[in-house]
DNA sequence: CTGCTTGCAAAGTGTTTGCAGGCCC
DNA sequence: GGGCCTGCAAACACTTTGCAAGCAG
């Protein structure tokens, strides 16, 4: 609780209370399955937030996170990333409404599958092309950029 | 053999050739596959592939088309595009070496699922910038951008 | 002939779904 | 107490793998 760096302090109730006001219920599911996004900085994917919920709340299923996930992102507080060819990672969707940073998007490299995050603005000129000729709006954090690193280009003479 | 669209025509054989060269078999199955990415625009999953085929070298098998797949990927014949969360797609990677545009990134919109392809100039600043910051080599082609569609945009109502 | 490739089946991921019971409101 | 949510198991979609037989070189 130090209050350092957190004008987005409790996420968690504030989330809780977002799905009260939706209409939604508060179970101990979904409450955990926001606690451990809440408590992480990586991007974990669905069986680790299940593994992880466990420990909070005891018995939640693999299928109750995977439902939990969904209905959490559709009320936008949760969101995801599609990663080469690996299980979909979940992050906590930033609630402040000043705060909207969208936060950052992801490279991974194909050979060591390491992510790499970039901030966003590195896309800000292909999402405002986008928009513009095709009026199409970029999710820039949806899925991850792939490509090969500096380190994994060393090793690997290709081009 | 019409000589308008194709410094780059008689890409099977081509392709057979460097199979042989590498000391790779030249198999009907391998063949079938190249026959059919050489034969469509689109980009295809494994399972069309295997689907299309079919049709071509009657039973060949699902397993031995990834299998194909993943060795004429090695020799960097054929090139594959994750897409958000669906089936892994594939296409002939362009072997003259005087025409490497690299083809064409893909979009693909959140909410139809329809994969938009853009030049893949849209993402030069993306990937000069990574290179520059990160010594990261971006595969522009490599994974599906996703965002959403003008189209659903205007039916979805979220910012 | 030698052994790389295939076909088949089966297992392995990641994710979704049908159903009966349980818990939130 | 009504009905949304959960747990469980089973199904599903995509991909990989072990093994014996087949065909390319």
């Amino acid at each position: 609780m130090d209050d350092a760096d957190n004008t987005l302090e409790a996420r968690v109730p504030a989330a809780l209370d977002m799905l009260r006001q939706r209409g939604e219920r508060v179970t101990k599911a979904r409450r955990a399955v926001l606690e451990v996004l809440d408590g992480t900085e990586d991007h974990l994917n669905a069986d680790e937030i299940a593994g992880q919920a466990s420990t909070k709340a005891p018995g939640v299923h693999r299928a109750t996170v995977y439902r939990a996930l969904s209905t959490l992102r559709e009320l936008g507080l949760v969101s995801h990333t599609h990663v080469g060819g690996a299980a979909t990672v979940y992050h906590l969707t930033f609630l402040e409404p000043g705060r909207q940073r969208g936060g950052h998007a992801h490279v991974q490299c194909t050979t060591c599958s390491r992510v790499i995050d970039v901030p966003s603005d590195v896309l800000d000129p292909l999402t405002t092309r986008l928009q513009r000729d095709l009026d199409f709006r970029l999710e820039p954090q949806h899925a991850a950029l792939l490509g090969i690193c500096a380190a994994c280009r060393a090793t690997q003479p290709m081009t």
